[in-house]
DNA sequence: TGTAACTCCCCTCCG
DNA sequence: GGGAGTTACA
């Protein structure tokens, strides 16, 4: 047996960890030590001599499992990391990857399949769908994003379409035969092509655990299965564990169902409410003792989340003590509510809590837009977590393509993409481009064969030699250095395509310095889809310790973390909860969720600010939008905080002038009446 | 056949 | 604000 040394539990924390067998359910509330919890654990069960690469652990980010692993590590000393390094942490899309990389070949799985990010899949329904070609109604289809998002859920909450319709897409319903059409139509060009969307990790997983052999190879090749955040898994999920222990059944899960929040994936709260009937005789642990945040703090949200109608009771109680109430700013205009936090921040930068130990949260990535302007002007360091993706800029995905038409030339998504970048090449081109190549047997020789003008015919034979000598066997020197040689040919395009190369290339330069990370092309291209950086500067590498930066984040993106100083801004109806979540009784019920994770990230200090005056162009239809309150602190929960109203201080010059604004008008229209 | 300019419509959150 | 579809023109 390994020597072990444990943290400092709790009593309810050391009950969770020290589990015997069979099923076991810790409900962790906000702040509880559920990290530590499920990663003392990992070290209990290896301490009492479960070997590591026996353990699977789920989790819902990649972040989360390699810091569950580091703490577990810590347990065991400077041997822990070697110790646990075999354990098979992640995702539950990364793990499916990987059984499927070993096992699929066993149920006749391509085991060299790309996986899809959720923008290519979006390409491919499109490709579908045109093929299809449902413009007889009249009517529009559905578009790609929409088809895409509706397929997903039926898939991970396993309801026949016409229910998820009716839920979810009430305005696609007239569609529903084109969509089952569409949707066997999307499986063909996916199996065609040799490539898994998100969803299909999951489903082939689920289906290989259909077959009675490998469904008992997989139960015996793990003694534990620990799953982490088990209140946003989705119904796919849970029948993927209900299989993969169906003959042993040690398995524990870790969530809160007050911290629900991606329904939007098809999350099934239900999970975690039912576990205990689905798994018999499962051992109930919760953990109520908050080391988080202050008295006040959890002062206010038990009370935010009381008003909630369907949960399991639980009140937590702080073990911090006492401090500040939180404070509820109301803010005239959303410049105030910067003025606000941008001060607040130095504020509290210059008392000794660092820029790292606050957080600015939001409802939905772009409404920190206004709020990170005024940071980039005054030199306020940040990173944004959440929203666009690094992978989605338009000159990334052209360099991935690149590598993705190397690794797969039947993936067509991909070639055609990079053929549409070739001046004079354009959808007709590129699409007889591609039909040569697949007729070819994926031989890009087969781009010379076309007829084109003569510039076009030079440019693809260019993208041809380019695209075989990378292929050639023994050439390949790493990721890093194809993408180097990629380069010599994509640079030019991105100064002929885009108005702002610079800043592009320099994306690209750092896409380029992570590569060389990668042993692979296939391993740095699944990587990168399965988990994608969350901001840019992730790709920067680990920054130096002295480096001090400011959190910008989703309140999704948020999860699970915790800093000393919380803002929450946009805190109004209509952004959160969000007018676009307000369909019926559970979405708002989401959406309070949503409030309860964000106030409770605090440790010391709250700020939930809500602006009453909105003026927006462009997206929304009017110029203006008075808003309240958010309605999940209504009145009576307003003595949990400090009240207070902020307006931006303008001196105006006290000036009598007789002059009117309607004589100025008046003046003006005498020039044409 | 490709491209630029224009219109219309819809949008969140993420692996 | 941006993606997708349409139209006019090179």
């Amino acid at each position: 047996m390994p020597e072990f040394q444990i943290d400092d539990l709790n009593p309810e924390q050391l009950r969770a960890a020290s589990a015997g067998n069979g099923p076991v359910l810790a409900i962790a509330g906000a702040g509880t030590g559920k990290t530590k919890t499920l990663a003392a654990r990992v070290a209990w069960l290896v301490s009492q001599g479960i070997d590591p690469s026996r353990i699977m652990l789920l989790t819902f980010t990649r972040r989360a499992s390699d810091e569950m692993l580091r703490r577990a590590s810590r347990a065991f000393g400077e041997a822990g990391s070697c110790l646990l390094g075999s354990i098979w942490g992640g995702t539950f899309h990364s793990v499916a990857n990987r059984l499927l990389r070993t096992y699929g070949g066993a149920i006749g799985l391509d085991p060299n399949f790309t996986v899809l990010d959720q923008l290519d899949a979006e390409d491919l329904m499109d490709i579908s769908l045109h093929n299809l070609d449902f413009s007889s109604k009249g009517k529009r289809f559905p578009r790609k994003q929409t088809c895409l998002s509706i397929y997903s859920r039926c898939v991970n909450s396993a309801d026949p379409i016409h229910h998820t319709l009716a839920a979810f897409f009430p305005w696609c319903i007239e569609w529903e035969q084109e969509l089952r059409r569409l949707f066997t139509s999307y499986t063909e060009a996916k199996q065609e092509r040799h490539v898994l969307d998100y969803d299909d990790l999951l489903l082939y997983w689920f289906h290989l655990l259909g077959d009675e052999t490998l469904a008992r190879i997989l139960n015996e090749r793990f003694d534990h299965i620990l799953v982490d955040e088990y209140q946003d898994t989705n119904r796919l999920q849970a029948s993927i564990l209900h299989r993969m222990r169906s003959l042993n059944r040690n398995l524990t899960v870790v969530g809160d169902d007050a911290q629900s929040i991606y329904s939007f994936r098809a999350a099934a709260i239900g999970n975690i409410l039912n576990f205990p009937a689905e798994f018999p005789g499962t051992t109930v642990i919760a953990l109520e003792t908050n080391y988080r945040s202050t008295q006040p703090i959890l002062d206010a949200t038990n009370r935010i989340i009381e008003l909630s109608p369907r949960r399991h009771a639980k009140e937590l109680r702080s073990v911090k003590g006492e401090g500040p109430k939180p404070a509820l700013i109301t803010c005239e205009r959303e410049e105030d509510q910067t003025d606000f936090v941008v001060e607040k921040v130095l504020e509290h930068n210059e008392h000794g809590l660092g820029l790292r130990r606050q957080a600015i949260l939001v409802r939905t990535a772009y409404w920190s837009d206004h709020l990170e302007i005024e940071l980039t002007r005054r030199n306020i360091p940040y990173r944004k977590y959440g929203g666009l993706k690094f992978l989605e800029a338009a000159h990334i995905k052209d360099l991935m393509s690149f590598l993705r038409v190397l690794e797969n030339p039947r993936d067509q998504l991909a070639l055609t993409r990079i053929l549409r970048l070739l001046e004079g090449v354009g959808p007709a081109i590129a699409k007889r481009a591609c039909e040569a190549v697949s007729e070819f047997g994926g031989d890009v020789a087969a781009l010379k064969s076309i007829t084109a003008p003569a510039p076009v015919e030079a440019e693809l034979a260019k993208l041809a030699n380019l695209i075989s000598s990378l292929t050639m066997k023994g050439t390949s020197g790493g990721v890093a250095l194809d993408i180097e040689r990629i380069r010599s040919f994509y640079d030019p395009l991105v100064e002929r395509l885009y108005e702002n190369p610079d800043p592009r290339k320099r994306d690209l330069d750092q896409l380029e310095q992570i590569s060389s990370a990668y042993s692979s092309r296939q391993l740095f291209l699944t990587e990168l889809a399965l988990d994608p950086p969350q901001s840019t500067s992730d790709l920067a590498g680990p920054p130096s310790k002295d480096d001090d930066w400011l959190t910008v984040s989703t309140i999704h993106s948020a999860k699970g973390c915790e800093w000393d100083v919380v803002y929450l801004i946009h805190a109004s109806d209509g952004i959160l909860p969000s007018d676009l979540a307000t369909g019926d009784a559970d979405q708002i019920e989401e959406e309070r969720r949503l409030l309860y994770v964000a106030c409770t990230r605090a440790k010391r200090y709250l700020y939930v600010l809500h602006p009453l005056r909105y003026y927006l162009k462009g997206r929304h239809s009017h110029s203006h939008l008075y808003s309240q309150l958010t309605r999940f602190i209504p009145h009576e929960l307003k003595s949990c905080f400090q009240l207070d109203r902020r307006t931006r201080a303008v001196s105006e010059p006290q000036i009598a002038a007789s002059l009117r604004v309607s004589d100025i008008q008046k003046s003006i229209r005498g020039i044409w009446e």
